[in-house]
DNA sequence: GCGACAG
DNA sequence: ATCTTGTCGC
């Protein structure tokens, strides 16, 4: 029952999501916001969200949504959340947002409600933040719609506003000798639209780290180094692992030759980890009038009904 | 026909 | 994003 994917939106959708993110842009904070994000050493932060979605091979609809909180410096996984989603939206790259982000704010919005304590001061995110097509890359969205500092963290370079991943770009890229070396990425516009990091010691592909909310361009550097045990930021990583095993485990029944004959649907819970209350998949999009509204706005409707932003005391 | 194309 | 085995190195 693998659903197939939607083409690509009506023009007039696409005009709809480019005056969303035109307006929301208009929020993010692209300097740091908090104490620890200045502090040498972060002391202060104690738990780095990351979040991801995974897909289900042949289907580009069902999809694993996950939030995992991490503490800091550790890096240990304190809270687990993988739920599965139907995607309503297409993959349009410059709208990676509209297809995603509303499942990522759902889980930030459950953390808050069932574990506050546990809510991430950070997010990572996977893609881009201001290094974006129109300045609003997800991490920005994300960051926008839950109020919480964002970082946009890509495994590609995105070539917009003037950026190549041309011969120049990659002798740059070669230059890197050490862990935490990195090149500002600017934009034809003369702005430095993110930076390129060698994450760690071995790795050759760099990261693009670019601002996605309420932190400044030179912590979200710095605080991803502190993050990197491999390549991909901890926080990011873990979530991309926990939700592809889910995946795996919610239809390795009966996708592969049954080695299990008995083994549904139940197993999840490591840590203090919600799975997602195993209801109807989220993301069918309910008072919606069949056929109007093809695809979901939110940010008037999410906004509102987001808590105010207090970090807990511990 | 060719290059781009976050995830 | 996903399709995919072994292989080289610490």
């Amino acid at each position: 029952m693998a659903r197939k994917a939607s083409g690509r939106p009506p023009e007039e959708a696409l005009w709809l999501w480019k005056r969303e993110q035109a307006l929301l842009k208009t929020l993010v904070v692209d300097r740091d916001t908090e104490a620890w994000q200045r502090d040498p050493a972060f002391s202060g932060l104690q738990r780095v969200g990351g979040v991801d979605v995974s897909f289900v091979k042949g289907d580009s609809v069902s999809a694993c949504a996950s939030l995992v909180v991490l503490s800091y410096p550790e890096l240990e996984v304190m809270y687990e959340d993988c739920r599965m989603v139907s995607l309503t939206a297409p993959y349009v790259s410059g709208f990676l947002a509209f297809r995603e982000v509303p499942f990522l704010v759902d889980a930030v919005q459950q953390l808050w409600e069932k574990e506050p304590r546990l809510m991430p001061q950070v997010l990572f995110v996977d893609g881009n933040g201001v290094l974006h097509h129109r300045g609003f890359g997800v991490a920005c969205h994300l960051g926008v719609l839950t109020d919480l500092p964002c970082i946009g963290v890509a495994k590609k370079l995105l070539q917009v506003d003037g950026l190549e991943n041309n011969a120049l770009h990659k002798e740059k890229i070669r230059l890197l000798k050490a862990g935490g070396d990195s090149f500002p990425l600017m934009g034809g516009s003369g702005t430095v639209l993110g930076m390129a990091l060698k994450s760690h010691d071995h790795s050759t592909k760099p990261l693009y780290v670019s601002v996605g909310h309420k932190m400044s361009l030179e912590a979200a550097v710095r605080l991803t180094h502190g993050c990197c045990k491999f390549r991909i930021p901890e926080p990011v990583r873990q979530a991309d692992i926990r939700s592809r095993d889910y995946i795996r485990r919610t239809l390795g029944v009966q996708g592969a030759p049954a080695l299990r004959p008995e083994r549904s649907k139940k197993a999840q819970s490591p840590k203090a980890c919600p799975q997602g209350a195993s209801e109807e998949p989220a993301g069918t999009f309910k008072g919606t009038p069949s056929g109007r509204e093809a695809y979901p706005r939110f940010s008037s409707v999410v906004l509102p009904r987001l808590p105010q932003l207090s970090l807990p005391l511990d």
